[in-house]
Order: structure tokens, then sequence, then C-alpha cells
RNA sequence: GGCCCAGUGGCUCAGUUGGUUAGAGCGCCGCCCUGUCACGGCGGAGGUCGAGAGUUCGAGUCUCUUCUGGGUCGCCA
């Protein structure tokens, strides 16, 4: 039935016509979004990925035309030959191109369709389950067609800008060696050295070191990464990375052109200024004002440290907290006073999911009196204080934890965002670009008893924290930067290490003996032998970026083929089983056997 | 690995304190309609309620187990 479109030639995609073209005779292609027959009139919606454009069937000696438009289908791929009119019926407002139509001279069905599963439209409310099956039904819904062009068009401007700037595109290998500092790796057994593995790469990290070192003084790539680890909504085990290097920089010229990029993006994709520079705070202030290293910083309710203020206090949780090293902070939910009970209870058991024992309360009422659950535990002096020291004012609520430094800015930093996010005081439309800049180089694991390092283990410490390397560990600042977007880490990097004796004293911190960190890096520390340059890079998720351009609340909606949340595909049914002769060829039946039998 | 949410015709949902033949809108099929565009009119098909077990005279509705998908904590140098 299908026929073929032998002596045809598209001349434009739906949505590229106007009444510009009025009087051309044009051949439009594509999929029937709908059939409606009038009897002896037949209007037929086509889409491509440009829009949609009415057909019109009607005329004299064009009954046969019209039956054959009758019978069109959802989903039918045709091609239509005609003339552009001036619509004589009215005009659809709601239609890009609803000033005009085809009136049809001629159609091909190119191919039927059966019913679709599930409606193509935009804002479709089908199950994701479903519609990522039939993914590449999915994916003709505008609102994918508009965010996968989106990303083409970001990656599109990104190599424009960065190859104007003097940048390279170089490809690194996927098939590389497995690290296990870090995320897991996903491995691939090797069919020539059976009982070995190569990892993906969760980064091109070591690979654009060594360009450097190479004297490509300045990279980037459009990087595919992987994880093996859980996903999340803005997280898939294999995702990209528009991943950059340059040489004889240090911080401020990495940001510098990251801004000018960032700038560039956003005004072209969005038509959004982007003020520049973008502001930088520390990452000591990032954690003290909103208990995150990623702050969301298009509202307040900043955190308040409080220690001071209930210091003497008989609260034996505040009391204990401050005896152990730790704090007692708080924020002000202005004109949150009057939340009922039951929710400010909410509020602590999602406190408690991020390590809090409980969650101190003061509701200030509109009426001047006072409900909090600790109350008894205070004088009146006291609790004027704390409120006072809090700003706090008749309607407000305020949230109290005391614990160790981590705990406190993890609970309230995301009791700031919960709290955000219940009142609606967050415009998707608007969007606060920040450097956090000075992470610290370690951070204790209490998992693993030793110092991990915060970023990777290749990041420079800042000069004048060096001297405490030794002494002081924990103390030393790192030149590592990420810039963040309303809340989320769009891209991180660092001014590498590139003298091997701080490189080899970093291993050593981290608890690598000499020979275990020359088995895992002994190619780079040898290349630092022979001659390093001073560099410094970042690297942006692109779908996470993509992801808040798009307005997305899921990276998944900005991927063409994304994973479920086993890290499966539902379409393709990957991972799978493969046969044992493939097993056997990569010397891993035993494995197989353990498996099936459990041991 | 933990916690939370959801699973009823093709799609999206409703289904009261467990009670006779499980409803709606959209879609689909047929007929009618020459200006529709959320087209309209008439008629029709289609589900045993994710699966299993249990409680009960009786379960979509209660209990347990399990499967599927989503969110999140851990994890993500």
């Amino acid at each position: 039935m299908a026929e073929s479109m032998k002596g045809l030639k598209r001349t434009h995609r739906c949505g590229e016509l106007s009444a510009a073209n009025i009087g051309e005779t044009v051949t439009v292609m594509g999929w029937v979004q709908k059939n409606r027959n009038k009897g002896g009139i037949v209007f037929v919606d086509l889409r491509d990925r440009s829009g949609i454009l009415q057909i019109v069937f009607e005329g004299e000696e064009k009954e046969a035309l019209i039956e054959k438009a009758a019978k069109l289908r959802s989903e039918f791929v045709v091609a239509i030959v005609g003339k552009v009119e001036a619509r004589s019926g009215a005009v659809n407002e709601n239609l890009a191109t609803g000033a005009i139509e085809i009136r049809a001279e001629e159609l091909r069905v190119l191919s039927e369709s059966e019913t679709p599963p599930f409606p193509i439209e935009e804002n479709s409310k089908t199950k994701e389950e479903l519609r990522l099956k039939y993914r590449y039904l999915d994916l003709r819904r505008p609102d994918l067609q508009r965010n996968l062009m989106m990303r083409s068009q970001v990656a599109t401007l990104t190599r424009q800008f960065l190859s104007d700037e003097g940048f390279l595109e170089i490809e690194t290998p996927i098939l590389g060696k497995s690290t296990p500092e870090g995320a897991r790796d996903y491995l691939v057994p090797s069919r020539i050295h059976p009982g070995s593995f190569y990892g993906l790469p969760q980064s091109p990290q070591l690979f654009k070191q060594l360009l450097m070192c190479s004297g490509y003084d300045r990279y980037f790539q459009i990087a595919k990464c992987f994880r093996d680890e859980d996903l999340r909504a803005d997280r898939q085990p294999e995702f990209t990375q528009i991943d950059i290097e340059l040489s004889f920089v240090d911080v401020d010229d990495v940001i510098d052109v990251n801004e000018r990029l960032l700038a560039k993006l956003f005004k072209e994709v969005m038509n959004i200024e982007v003020a520049l520079p973008i502001p930088r705070m520390t990452w000591q202030e990032a954690m003290d004002r909103y208990g995150s290293d990623k702050p969301d910083t298009r509202f307040g309710m900043e955190l308040v440290n409080v220690t001071d203020a209930v210091k003497d206090c008989e609260f034996v949780v505040f009391k204990g907290a401050i005896e152990n090293g730790g704090t007692v902070r708080g924020i002000n939910a202005k004109g949150q006073g009057a939340m009922p009970r039951k929710k400010i209870d909410k509020l602590v058991d999602f406190a408690k999911d991020f390590g809090a024992k409980g969650l101190a309360y003061i509701a200030l009422q509109e009426d001047g009196t006072v409900k909090s659950s600790f109350s008894k535990f205070m004088t009146e002096e006291e609790m004027q204080k704390l409120i006072q020291a809090m700003k706090g004012e008749p309607g407000d609520l305020l949230l109290l934890a005391a614990d160790r430094n981590k705990v406190v800015w993890d609970v309230l930093g995301n009791l700031r965002l919960e709290i955000a996010r219940q009142t609606e005081i967050l415009d998707k439309d608007e969007y606060k670009f920040l450097w956090v800049t000075e992470f610290p180089l370690l951070e204790w694991s209490e998992e693993q008893n030793r110092f991990t390092a915060m970023h990777h283990p290749f990041t420079m410490p800042l000069e004048e924290d060096l001297q405490y390397i030794d002494s002081d560990p924990g103390r030393v600042r790192a030149k590592a930067y990420d810039i963040v977007l309303n809340g989320n880490e769009i891209g991180g990097g660092s001014v590498r290490i590139f003298q091997n004796d701080i490189q080899e004293k970093m291993f050593e911190v981290l608890g690598f003996t000499k020979e275990q960190a020359h088995d895992q890096f002994g190619f780079l520390l040898d290349a630092f032998k022979y001659g390093v340059p001073p560099h410094a890079g970042l690297a942006y998720g692109l779908d996470r970026m993509v992801m808040l351009m798009a307005q997305e609340d899921s990276i998944r909606d900005v991927m063409a083929f994304p994973k479920i949340k086993d890290a499966s595909c539902l379409m393709t049914e990957a991972p799978s089983a493969v046969d044992d002769k493939q097993l056997k060829e990569l010397g891993l039946e035993k494995y197989t056997e353990d498996q099936e039998t459990g041991k």
C-alpha cells in the first residue's frame, strides 16, 4: 500500500512556510497529526519537527483525491504537493502557520501506521514507562523535539565559541583503564586478554591533562562519560560532558572564558543576558550562608549561626552539640509561623532524612505568642535573645538544627530548599549563576577511615595552604571551582597539580603507597617528568545544563534514549544475557556458572 | 540496601464505610456532514481492576508477598 516518493522532492518543512509563500507550489512530507473529514472537504494537519501545517483537500474533479485523504489516519507518513494559500476560513491563532494552508493537488501515502499506543502530543500525560518503551514515538512529540533541538544548538554554539577561542576538539578513548578512586567504573572484558578489563571513562580527566603535557594548550571535547552508580532524576549512567582544559592559566583565566561561553549560550539559545562577571563565593561562605556547596541564590532564607546566642542555655540538645564541637544554626521561614503542627512534623521527618536527630522550632504567632518545641528548657530572656539573633518577627517560623557542622549545613540547606518548594517562591524563568570557589582539598571519609579527594587527586592546593598538608590536611583549600545555576552544579573544575612532588605528596595524603600510585597513574606521573605546563580546566554536565535551559525536571527529557532507574533500557531491554560462545571467548564461563548456582 | 508514591478498557482518571451486570473523558471502529482546526451528530467495540496468596457469605476496595515504574537517602573522586 505504501507509495513511492519517486519524482517528488521535499521543498519545505511544515513550519517553514508562511504568508510569504502564498501562491507557491510546494511539496511537504510528514506525519498525519489529525484528520478532520467534513464530508465533501477534508482537513489534514501535517506534522514534522518544525511544526504543524494544515492541508485542505477540496475542489472540482478532485473526488478521488478527497476520498484518499479521508482514509488517512494518525501517524501515516504522507507527501503532499499543493499550492500555498491564505486561509479562506478563519485564521487559527494557536498555530504558527495558522494564516495559511496547502490546497493539495497530489497525495502519496508513503507509509501507513497502526494506532500509536499513546497520543503523540505536547505535554504528554502518559506514564514514562510506556513512553520509554516506545521512545521513537515519544520523540515525535513537539516538546521532546524542541529539547533535542535545543541540545543540538547548545553543542553547536559551544563548538563555535571554543573553536573561535582557539580550542581544539580532540577525542579520547572510551576503552580505558579502570581507576578505583571515585565512582564505580563500567567494566568491559577483554577478549584478547582474558580476565582483564577496560574501564569506561568517568571523565576524560587524565587524557586531557596528558594533552596539555603534549602541548595542545586549549582542548575541548563533548564527551560521553560513564558511572556505574545509582540513578536519579538528574543522573544517568552514561551522560555527556563539555570537557575543557587550558595550559598556562590560573583560576581567573578558566572562569573568564567559561563565563563568556555561558553568556553566549544563554543569549543565543534563550535570549537571556547573563550579567558578567558571574558572582563568586567561597565554599566556606556558601556553606555558612546556604548550607550547600551549590546554593540556589534565587531566594534568601539564609542560615544564621546562633551558637553564641544559645551557648549558655540549659537545653541539652543545643548544649550537647556545642560541647561536641558542633554548632546551632537556624533558618527563618518568613510568614510560615502559622504552619500547622502536622506540616512542621513533616519538616522534622524531612530533616531526619539528612541526618538530624531532631529539629527545634519556634513558631511566632501573629498575636505575639510563641509556640516552641523547647521553650520549657529556656528562660524567657534566652528565648528572646535567640529570636532576635534570627530576626524573628510575628508570623515567622524559625527552624533550628544543632549538630556537627556537616549535619547542620546539610539539614538546613535542604530544609531551606524544601520550604522554598512548598511555598512556591522559586521562579523557573530566573537564572542565577554563581561560582563556588576554594573548595576543601580533602574530605574525611568515615567509611574508609582516611582522607579522600573532594574533587579529584590531581587538584592543586592553594599555595598559602600547602604548609598545612601534613599537620592539618582538612584545612587545606583547593584551586577548585564549581559553576552553579539555580542550586544545580552544572560544571566544575580545578587548577591541576603540575609538579611531581606535590602530586606524590597528594597521593601520600590520600593513603596511596608509591607502588599503588605508580600502578594506577604511573603514565601521568611519568609524563610529569618531561616538562608539563601549568594547566586547569572545567567540565559541564551538558545534560543537566540543557535540562535547566529547557525547564525540565528530569535529565531524561533532554536525552534521546535514556535509561530507567535500574540502569536498563525499556526499549532495547539492555543489558541482556549473552550466549555461552561469547562468554567463552571472554574467558568468563566460570563466572556465569557461579551465578547460576548462586555461589 | 532503606524509605515514600503509583499500577483500574489503547491513553488519562473516578470508583463512597468491602455488597447486585466496574464508570467517565479522550482515542479506536462504522455511518452522516463542503471550512474544520479540542470540529460536530448518531451508533458501536473494548477492562475482571499489575500478579499471587489470605481474611470474608462477598474484595478494585482490607492483610501479606511479589512484579513494574517514579521520587529520594546511602552512593555519585
